[in-house]
RNA sequence: GCCGGUGUAGCUCAGUUGGCCAGAGCAGCUGAUUUGUAAUCAGCUGGUCGGGGGUUCGAAUCCCUCCACCGGCUCCA
């Protein structure tokens, strides 16, 4: 007998050679069918392992990240099986389980796949789901696996296998398809009851464009059809909150081909917008000790040779910009922070000065690939919501959780409710790749880990990710539907006082080095104004949105007075249309609720004779009448307690 | 940049295997209507069918090329 321990700590005994699905099943057949994965002493495996020895044991259902991964990688095996069958002689790069589905990278010789053939694959994946053939795991030798892959003539399995371990290498074979692959699965294909192939997409080899170009098929699938109902639902609702649609229908901003691919422009509703983010930022920022700077949007590439983003990125970036008599070279900028190093040397500085916090809403351009571009999301030039703050390195903590807390306040403000964030630290087995001394890295490194633990953030920490001139905090948020973004960083930087040799004076007298923070917590106003768009569906909160109220007579007879009730409010400081075309009031209210302007006033014969209006809030219908000046008040008061809650 | 797809009026989309002056709805303009909580009616304007080149008696439709956009790959100071 073996004992297994389960999460609970309850310790119980089974037969040696017990596998993880035989437990469950001992239970009750509910939760036998429910079980997809399991893992032994922390490692995933398939639920057909018999275990052999006393472990603990987890077991993972479909609402485990575990158990969606395995019946996804299953899926991915099932989908190329069925690619097999419909396509012989087809080459299988790699299928992994993705955070929503699974892909896999097939060559298909001369033929093209294009996403007609989706439905046909689909359609073989369900009738091979329905036959429930069994997923079986075997162990091989690496000569064997070889052999295998060789006579099969798929080269790319056998690169794979080429840096793998002999004693490592498991084969899981299913139907007439077997593959490599380190598992673990489900047990057979039976579960997967829904099945959807969702595009098509090129892909090289191994990520490395210097190599051939797989296909990559992507797919996701599902234990219920109802859940594949769903999911294809939220992907509509996401296409219904694209800031790319949204964007041109609330006219916020515009591309033009004339003007240049990923380079947007704000159009007079986009502007007041992304004004009124700006004025709230820079609010708050001066609140916390910023002080305003606005730079050039060119340098010569000198200031650039010294920041070293020359040499990394020069031949990546817009090529520079000659003066026709003098020779001189400028580059568009990149990034806003030489320019401040450069601010920040004007004067001597002393250690009573430090901090120097320097703010700019910066634009900056970066070449990005053609295909890179995308909306708002990826552009070429952009506003950062960029700060520099230049410290003592005794002060670095300190001045990281302030930085938190403006996070904090912003996204409090716009309602994203749900945030994590990332630590990246440098990889501690490759300390030559960064630049700065070990000492200040840790000082640095534990800066951050304390400041996001005293602020109580919930962080994942990553080794390996930081730049190479410092760590950094990165902030995901999660939208009203589910999808995460990154917004806010917050990095710290030894490398650019050092290049441009900053400086202060210490209470020794002693010349000392400050240490830089680079912090945008919007990112990009760009980039920002996208989520934020697609976060609400275009619904801005009310002291954010460009039009608060528009004003509807219910005829022309009471232009008169709606024409007194929209001076008023706008009298009131707030923003108010007025729709006095010659339309059905029933016309009006639908053209204006498609707009999302939150509040609607119909005024008409009962409203006139008594100073009323009737209230109509955007998305929730009539609230009934009342008198203008209450409704006033009542907008204002709303406006503040937004304010307020900042 | 690479793979695949798409490009018809300001917007959303029709346009059969190449064949009469290229269509619809919405928007816009003009007029009628004077309207009570998500689309009043009528008329009109508007497109060298993404650009260029080619095949053909004839091209939105077929071919080549360039551009932009979409889905990915890669990258993101």
């Amino acid at each position: 007998m073996i004992q297994i321990t389960f999460p609970d700590g309850s310790i119980r005994e089974y037969p040696r050679g017990t596998t993880p699905l035989e437990i469950p099943q001992g239970i009750s057949r509910n939760l036998a069918e429910a079980v997809l994965a399991a893992s032994l002493n922390g490692e995933t495996c398939d639920l057909t392992r018999p275990i052999m020895q006393d472990a603990s044991l987890k077991l993972y259902k479909w609402e485990d990240a575990e158990g969606k991964h395995a019946f996804w990688h299953t899926s991915s095996h099932l989908m190329a099986e069925a690619i097999e069958t419909l396509f012989p002689g087809t080459k299988f790069g790699i299928g992994p389980a993705i955070e929503n589905g699974f892909y896999y990278d097939i060559d298909l010789g001369e033929r093209v796949l294009t996403e007609a053939h989706l439905s046909e694959i689909e359609k073989k994946m369900t009738e091979l789901a329905r036959a429930g053939a069994p997923m079986q795991r075997r162990e091989v030798s690496k000569s064997e696996a070889l052999e295998f892959f060789t006579n099969k003539g798929d080269e790319y399995k056998l690169e794979l296998i080429r840096d793998l371990q002999d004693g490592t290498i498991s084969f899981y074979q299913l139907g007439t398809f077997t593959d490599l692959c380190r598992g673990p699965h489900l047990p057979g294909v039976a579960p997967i009851k829904a099945v959807k192939l969702l595009s098509i997409a090129g892909a090289y080899w191994r990520g490395d464009e210097t190599r051939k170009q797989l296909t990559r098929v992507y797919g996701i699938t599902f234990p219920k059809q109802k859940m594949l109902e769903e999911y294809l639902q939220m992907l509509e609702e996401a296409k219904q909150r694209d800031h790319r649609k949204l964007g041109k229908e609330l006219e916020l901003f515009m591309f033009s081909q004339k003007i240049g691919p990923g380079l947007p422009m704000w159009l007079p509703r986009g502007t007041q917008l992304r004004n009124r983010l700006e004025s709230f930022l820079k609010k708050v920022q001066a609140g916390y000790g910023y002080d305003q700077v606005m730079t050039p949007h060119i340098g010569l590439k000198e200031l650039w040779v010294t920041s070293g983003h020359y040499a990394k990125y020069g031949k990546d970036s817009f090529q520079p910009i000659h003066t026709p008599q003098e020779g001189e070279e400028f580059l568009l900028k990149p990034m806003n922070c030489p320019f401040h190093c450069e601010m920040y040397k004007s004067k001597p500085r002393s250690y009573k000065d430090l901090p120097v916090r320097m703010a700019e809403f910066g634009t900056v351009y970066r070449y990005e690939q053609s295909g890179e571009l995308h909306g708002l999301t990826r552009v070429r030039g952009f506003t950062q919501d960029d700060a520099h703050i230049f410290c003592r390195p005794d002060q670095l903590k300190d001045e990281f959780c302030k930085v938190i807390d403006i996070i904090f306040r912003i996204f409090n403000a716009l309602e994203f409710k749900e945030f994590v964030a990332q630590i990246s630290l440098r990889d501690p087995d490759n300390k030559e790749k960064y630049i700065g001394d070990d000492e200040s890295w840790d000082k640095a490194e534990n800066a951050i880990i304390e400041a996001a633990s005293e602020k109580g953030l919930r962080t994942t920490t990553v080794r390996g990710e930081a730049a190479f001139y410092g760590p950094k905090l990165d902030f995901m948020v999660r939208d009203a539907i589910g999808r995460k973004w990154q917004l806010g960083t917050i990095q710290v930087d030894y490398n650019l006082p050092e290049r441009f040799d900053l400086e202060f004076t210490g209470a020794d007298n002693q010349k000392h080095r400050p240490v830089m923070i680079h912090r945008a917590p919007f990112g990009s106003m760009e980039r920002f104004v996208a989520v934020l768009l697609e976060h609400t569906a275009g619904k801005f909160p009310l002291w954010l949105t460009p039009d608060q109220v528009v004003v509807l007579p219910v005829s022309e007879k009471f232009s008169d007075y709606a024409k007194k009730v929209v001076g008023y409010l706008n009298n009131c400081d707030i923003r108010t249309l007025f729709d006095d075309r010659n339309e059905k009031i029933g016309k009006k209210i639908r053209d204006n609720e498609l707009k999302k302007i939150p509040y609607l006033l119909i005024v008409g014969e009962k409203e006139e004779q008594s100073g009323t209006v009737s209230v109509r809030r955007q998305g929730e219908g009539d609230q009934g009448s009342m008198p203008l000046e209450e409704f006033a008040h009542f907008i204002q008061s709303e406006v503040t307690r937004q304010m307020e809650a900042l």
